[in-house]
RNA sequence: GGCAGGGUAGCUCAGAGGCCAGAGCAGGGGCUUCAUAAGCCCUUUGUCGGCGGUUCGAUUCCGCCCCCUGCUACCA
């Protein structure tokens, strides 16, 4: 292997990729993947194709309240909703390619023992204690009311359909006991003060110390870090981790029967059960401490933006308290993707849904239009139109083309085999070849860093510098003439097309496979390394396909259409 | 209201205290024909949101203002 690719860290590293948890109450959609999935798997298969001890794990969070509503709504269990959802989650990840090693549930008994020892822990440190609050509460849905299950008139600007945690008209945010005749969401009737009792996270506690680790953490994104600054800033208030619904955790004490651990207490906590789960399942069970204690490890959690302050507040104080658990080493939280121009909303339809997507196109092409705009400064904004175009100039044209006409011209030309190994190289094809094995090191940093769509504008640019390096030897000329000249080309260009091919394995996994086996390789890509594996003189290569399919432009209007329907 | 991010070519977006502010696409011109009518070269366009300030010099730093997005913690 002629990889060129020099770690500067320990190696081989261990990783942990913490990937969002999916609420368990829909099919996902473009938005999310972009968020989350996606760069979470390119990121894992890049550091699997190092080598390091990689893990990626998450898992449907079944429980809360909406999952609740929605089986009421549909006559069912909240079993039944999560476990429907789940499976659609599964199918959706194993058509797209989003590799995870376990994608668990938080309706395991593995989950509920880890959070009950959290929850019992932190209350025998004292960062837990008892006290009563009053909140509104449905008769007739026989249920506490999250401000935002709560409508009523706007205090302030007299609108009549505020929430009860913010008016969509004026902006406000409202508490829901300030709302003029407040109306539960869940039913007709109207909600009344109740008090209850509960336990709450002593937050405040850690203001502190989150405010001295947070500052330390410079590698961390602007957005995340300054808004997660701000918050401490503010101060941290204590949060209830109780509810009195019965579809969750149960508390582990008595006179608590009839309330359950509130979800974003125990989803967070679906990082380390699963891995705990993942190392039983391998039977080692305590090979889960390799990425929980050991020093030398790193936690990233891959998560939209408004998951942060779960992840980079709520959590490591969670982990504070327990101790001896691995504070996270990075949130690289993504910003949103609109779709057309707007928010994507699930009630409207607004959005892309991935089993629909699947069930009709290829993975590799939203892979890459996702990719190339993944909201990592700023939202980024989808088409229907852009990924056509995507699809057909740069994916179809630009790469795929390139593999094409390389195997082709040289099956054609060279008895369908690799030509012979050149005695000597020539400064165009020594510049081209240590042009791909150098990539190795920068787009790995890159990834590496989670600037994705540099790392594979980067690695686009290599297919493109190919193309010009074809154009500028012509081997479809040399060939009747020189064809030692055309040999030495074709030979380069295969071997620059193997480098370039292993180079977008984490983006593109589907198409990269079929590539691989185009060059003649045996074996997985995946398999061989980062770097770029050479082909051999005289390699016979087998008849290629085109990679990607030509879109026709009809697609976009029959997709837009079906938006918002 | 508060906080955060953003406002850069027709479009989608990069970028950086100072050589002519960039890429891809779209538009215009040319070359090529191996390839999924694919490839390559050349080329037009910008008051870098507005107003002030710091500086020898800002679009890049600071302040104020306008606009967009998100968050505002019992949705997770």
């Amino acid at each position: 292997m002629t990889s060129s690719h020099s770690n500067t860290r320990l190696s081989p590293e261990t990783i942990l990729i913490a990937v969002a948890w999916p609420y368990a109450n829909g099919h996902l959609h473009a938005g999310q993947i972009a968020g989350a999935y996606l760069p979470a798997d390119i990121y894992a298969r890049y550091h699997r194709m190092l080598g390091n001890h990689t893990l990626m794990v998450s898992g449907s969070d079944s429980h809360g309240t909406p999952v609740t509503v929605r089986a009421e709504s549909e006559g069912t269990t909240p079993t039944e909703v999560f476990e429907r959802f789940h499976e659609s989650f599964l199918d959706t990840f194993n058509r797209f390619g989003i590799s995870f090693d376990l994608f668990t549930t938080t309706d395991t008994e593995n989950h509920a023992k880890v959070t009950q020892d959290i929850f019992l822990t932190l209350l025998e440190r004292g960062y837990l204690y008892e006290a009563e609050q009053t909140l509104l509460y449905d008769p007739q849905a026989d249920r506490f009311l999250p401000d935002r299950y709560v409508e009523g008139t706007c205090p302030h600007c007299e609108y009549t359909q505020a929430r009860g945690d913010q008016c969509d008209d004026c902006g406000r945010t409202l508490d829901a006991f300030e709302l003029i005749n407040p109306r539960s969401k869940l039913s007709a009737a109207s909600p009344v003060p109740k008090t209850t009792k509960h336990h709450f996270i002593k937050l405040s506690a850690f203001n502190d110390s989150l405010t001295e680790w947070v500052t330390q953490q410079t590698h961390w994104r602007p957005a995340v870090r300054n808004f997660t600054l701000g918050m401490l800033r503010e101060g941290l208030h204590d949060r209830a981790i109780t509810r009195d619904i019965d579809w969750g955790i149960s508390v582990p004490l008595d006179g608590y029967e009839n309330k359950r651990i509130y979800v974003w207490f125990e989803a967070v906590i679906g990082y380390l059960s699963a891995t705990k789960e993942w190392a039983q399942i391998e039977g080692r069970p305590d090979d889960w401490k390799n990425w929980w204690q050991n020093s030398e490890s790193r936690i990233i959690y891959f998560q939209g933006k408004d998951n942060v302050p779960f992840h980079t507040l709520i959590w490591p104080a969670m982990l504070m308290g327990y101790g001896d658990l691995n504070l996270p080493y990075d949130v690289p939280a993504n910003q949103y993707v609109t779709i057309s121009g707007s928010k994507a909303s699930t009630s409207g339809n607004w959005a892309i849904w991935m089993p629909d997507y699947l069930d009709r196109y290829d993975p590799d092409p939203l892979r890459y239009a996702l990719t190339v705009l993944m909201p990592e400064t700023s939202d980024s904004d989808f088409s229907w139109s852009e990924y056509v175009r995507r699809n057909n100039d740069e994916l179809v044209a630009r790469w795929g083309n390139l593999v094409n006409r390389v195997l082709t011209i040289t099956r054609r030309n060279f008895e369908g085999r690799t030509p012979a190994t050149p005695s000597s190289l020539s400064q165009e094809s020594e510049t081209l070849l240590r042009r791909v094995d150098d990539a190795f090191e920068i787009v790995g940093e890159q990834i590496n860093e989670v600037q994705l769509r540099r790392a594979l504008a980067s690695t686009m640019e290599i297919a493109q510098g190919t193309n010009q390096y074809l154009e500028e030897r012509a081997p479809w000329s040399a060939v009747k003439n020189d064809p030692e000249h055309a040999g030495e080309t074709l030979h380069t260009a295969i071997n620059a097309i193997s480098g370039i091919t292993t180079l977008l394995q984490p983006f593109l996994p589907f198409t990269c496979a079929a590539a691989w086996d185009f060059l003649g390789h045996s074996g997985e890509v995946q398999e061989a390394g980062w770097g770029r594996t050479p082909v051999a003189g005289e390699t016979l290569l087998p008849e290629p396909s085109p990679l990607f399919r030509k879109l026709d432009d009809s697609i976009v209007e029959e997709e837009e259409a079906a938006l918002g329907t």
